[in-house]
DNA sequence: GCAGGAATTGAAAGCGTTGTCATCACGAGT
DNA sequence: ACTCGTGATGACAACGCTTTCAATTCCTGC
C-alpha cells in the first residue's frame, strides 16, 4: 500500500478521477453524496495527493521563497532577525498550505543578481519575500523584478516603484520614543545614526527630529552623530558624545547593538545608567533583554511582518493583485530598565 | 519564450529528448560532440529543467527536511542554534542540488508525532534530518521511522537502534575542560549539570568526572548542582554553590546560558571573574562573546554538525546505506576571559 | 570485410495530477 | 410532452521529465 494515487481513490469510490479532482481541491458542483463517497475512500486509503504531479498539471510550485541577508557572514550574527522572520512566514505559509524555502545571501557579493535569478530560474517559487536590509538593494530588487515572480518586500527603505511592500511606521514611533525621553525630563536627546543600507535609517532620524520638536525641544548637530549599525561604532560615537562638557542626558540609538555599545562605554566611564544617563534603542533583539541593564527600546514585529507579507504574496499569485500594497505593521516602545527620570543638576 | 522545454532544447540539437536528459543528468555514454551540441543548445534556450515533471518521474522530492526544536517558544530564544544548523544543511543542500525545507517544532506538543506524520506524507521529502533535543524524543524518532524515510539524528543523547548519527565527543571534551580548570591550579571544580532532555548530558557530566580523575582531583557530591538549561537556573545553582564556606574556585556549567547566569550572581555577590572564580560554559552560543567577561566555553561545531548529517542522508537516499553511520566531528575548548589561574589562597 | 560486442541514441510508455470540453440528468417553463 | 438551461460527472489530453528497452552506430579482432 505504499502510495494510493487518485485512481485508487476514485475506483474504490466508484467515480472518475475528476471528481476526485474537484473534492480534494474542494471546487464546486459535486452532489454531497457524491463528496462524502470520496472522501471516505480517501480516508480508507489514506490517500494524499502527489504535489509534484500537482505542481506539474498546474503550473505551480506551492513555493514561496524568503530571501534575506546571510546573519552567518557575520562576526556576531543577529540571529533573532533571521528567526523571527522565518517564524511568521512559516505560519503563513503552513496555514495556505505553501511550502517556505529560506535563502540567505550575502549582499555585498557581487554576483548576487546572478545567484538570485538563477535560483528562482530553477525552484520557480511561486512568490518571493525580500526581508530587510536586501529590500534597500536595487540590484537584488532588480534581479528578482526581472524573473516576474511575484514580490512582496520588508522594510525596504525608499520608495521603489509601486512595489508592494510591508513595513513599520519607523518615522512615528521613534518620534514616541524621543516624546517618551522628552516626558522624563531629558532636555539633552542625542541621537546615533545607522548605517545608511540598513532598514529605514532616515525615517528614525526624521522621527527623532520631530519628537523633538513636538517636545519643544530644539535640534542640534552637537547631538546627532553617525554609527554603522556595530556595537563597536555606538561605542565610538558613545565616546564623542559623552566626553562633551555638556554631555547629553539621554541617547537613542537607531538600533540595539548601538545602544549597547553605549552602555557599555558609560559603565566604563563610569556613567551610571540610567541614574545619570538614559539610553534607547530600536528593534528590540534577544539581546536587548539580555545586557544589564535591560535596553528600553522600539519592538519589531518582524514576524507579524512577514506573516503580512506572506499573505500578501499568495494574494498576489491567486488574484494577480494586492489590496493593500503597503501595509503598516504596528511597532511601540518597549520601556525597561535603561531609561530613567533625567538627573537633577547637570 | 517563457520557458523551453526538454523537447525544445531537444529539437534545436538535432537529438531526442532522452539524448538531452543524459547530458543534463551528467549520465556517461554521450559522444563528447553530441554533448557540446546539446549544451550550446541549453544555453541558447537558456533552459532549465523543470523540477515537478523531474520529480514526479523520478519519484523523488528533492528535498530534505530538517526538522528542530522551535527557538520561538520559548522566552528567551536560543536562534544561533537554529541558524548554525540551518547555514551547514543549507552548504549541503546547494552542493547536492537539493532543496531544503525546515520545520520547527514543539516537542512539548502532545500530537507531535502526528505532526510529523502529517508533514512527511505530504511533502515527502527524500530524507530527513534530526536535530537535538528533538533527536532525543522516542515518540519523535519513530513517528519519522515508521514512514520509512531515511532519517539521521544529530547528537542523539542515548543510542538507539542503528539509527545513523552525527555527534560531538562530548565526553572527551568535557574531560578536556575539566583537565583544563586543574591545570590552572583549580581543586575544588563544580558543575551543573543541564536538563536531562537536553543534548548527551550524560556524557559531559561523565567527562567531567573523568577529568576530574586524570588530574588526580576527587569527585564530591557536594560540587555538583542540578541545572535546566536556562539562565535562570546558572543562578539558582551559582547562588548554591558560592554560598558554602568552603567555595569552588571554578564551576564548570552544561550550557553556556547556565554559566552565564553563574556569572551574573558571581558579579552581584562581588566575587571576581576569573580572579576569584573561573567560569567555564558550554556550547558556544552567541551570548558566550555578549557578556562580560568573554566566557571560557567548548564550541558546538552546528554547522558542520548538520553539513555531514545531509551528507549522510544523501548517501543513504542515493545508495540505500551510509557507510560511516556514526559521524563524530570535533569540538574544542575556547578560551576566553571567565578563567584563570586559582585564587592563591581559599 | 565481417562477426560480435560495446557504446551511443531514440521511441514510447509512464509518472499522478489538472484543465478542457463533452455528456448526462434533472427540473423549470411553456 | 418538449425544449432549455444548469448542475454534476467523466473521457482524455496535456504537463515535462525519467525509465525501459529496442535500435543503431562504431570499433575491434581476425
Amino acid at each position: 500500500m505504499s502510495t494510493a494515487t487518485i485512481s485508487d481513490v476514485a475506483k474504490l469510490a466508484g467515480v472518475s478521477i475528476k471528481t476526485v479532482s474537484r473534492v480534494v481541491n474542494r471546487e464546486p458542483n459535486v452532489r454531497s453524496s457524491t463528496r462524502e463517497k470520496v472522501e471516505s475512500a480517501i480516508a480508507a486509503l489514506n490517500y494524499r495527493p502527489n504535489k509534484a504531479a500537482r505542481n506539474l498539471a498546474s503550473h505551480h510550485s506551492n513555493l514561496i521563497g524568503l530571501i534575506y541577508d546571510d546573519p552567518s557572514a557575520y562576526e556576531v550574527p543577529s540571529s533573532g532577525y533571521v528567526i523571527a522572520l522565518q517564524q511568521g512566514a512559516l505560519a503563513a505559509c503552513r496555514e495556505a498550505n505553501y511550502e517556505l524555502l529560506i535563502h540567505p545571501c550575502r549582499f555585498q557579493d557581487r554576483h548576487i543578481g546572478k545567484e538570485l535569478t538563477e535560483l528562482i530560474e530553477q525552484v520557480r517559487p511561486d512568490g518571493i519575500i525580500l526581508a530587510a536590509p536586501l529590500s534597500n538593494i536595487p540590484r537584488v530588487v532588480k534581479a528578482i523584478e526581472a524573473t516576474g515572480t511575484p514580490l512582496v518586500r520588508i522594510s525596504p527603505g525608499k520608495k521603489n516603484g509601486g512595489l508592494p511592500k510591508v513595513a513599520t511606521d519607523d518615522f512615528t514611533v521613534s518620534a514616541e520614543m524621543t516624546r517618551y525621553l522628552a516626558s522624563l525630563g531629558h532636555r539633552r536627546i542625542a541621537f546615533i545614526k545607522g548605517n545608511a543600507h540598513h532598514r529605514a535609517v532616515g525615517n528614525r532620524f526624521r522621527g527623532y527630529c520631530a519628537g523633538l520638536e513636538q517636545s519643544g525641544l530644539r535640534y542640534s548637530e552637537q547631538l546627532v552623530v553617525d554609527g554603522d549599525n556595530s556595537i563597536g561604532s555606538g561605542e565610538t560615537a558613545a565616546k564623542k558624545l559623552l566626553s562633551r562638557k555638556r554631555r547629553p542626558t539621554a541617547i537613542f540609538a537607531a538600533n540595539d547593538d548601538m545602544a549597547a555599545g553605549v552602555i557599555r562605554v558609560a559603565d566604563r566611564m563610569g556613567i551610571k545608567v540610567p541614574a545619570e544617563l538614559s539610553v534607547a534603542g530600536c528593534d528590540d533583539i534577544a539581546l536587548a533583554q539580555q545586557i544589564f541593564p535591560a535596553l528600553t527600546t522600539i519592538n519589531q514585529p518582524l514576524a507579524a511582518m512577514s506573516e503580512r507579507a506572506v499573505y500578501s504574496v499568495i494574494e498576489k499569485i491567486r488574484t494577480g493583485s494586492i489590496e493593500h500594497d503597503n501595509v503598516i505593521v504596528p511597532s511601540s516602545i518597549v520601556v525597561r530598565e535603561s531609561t530613567g527620570p533625567a538627573p537633577r543638576r547637570t
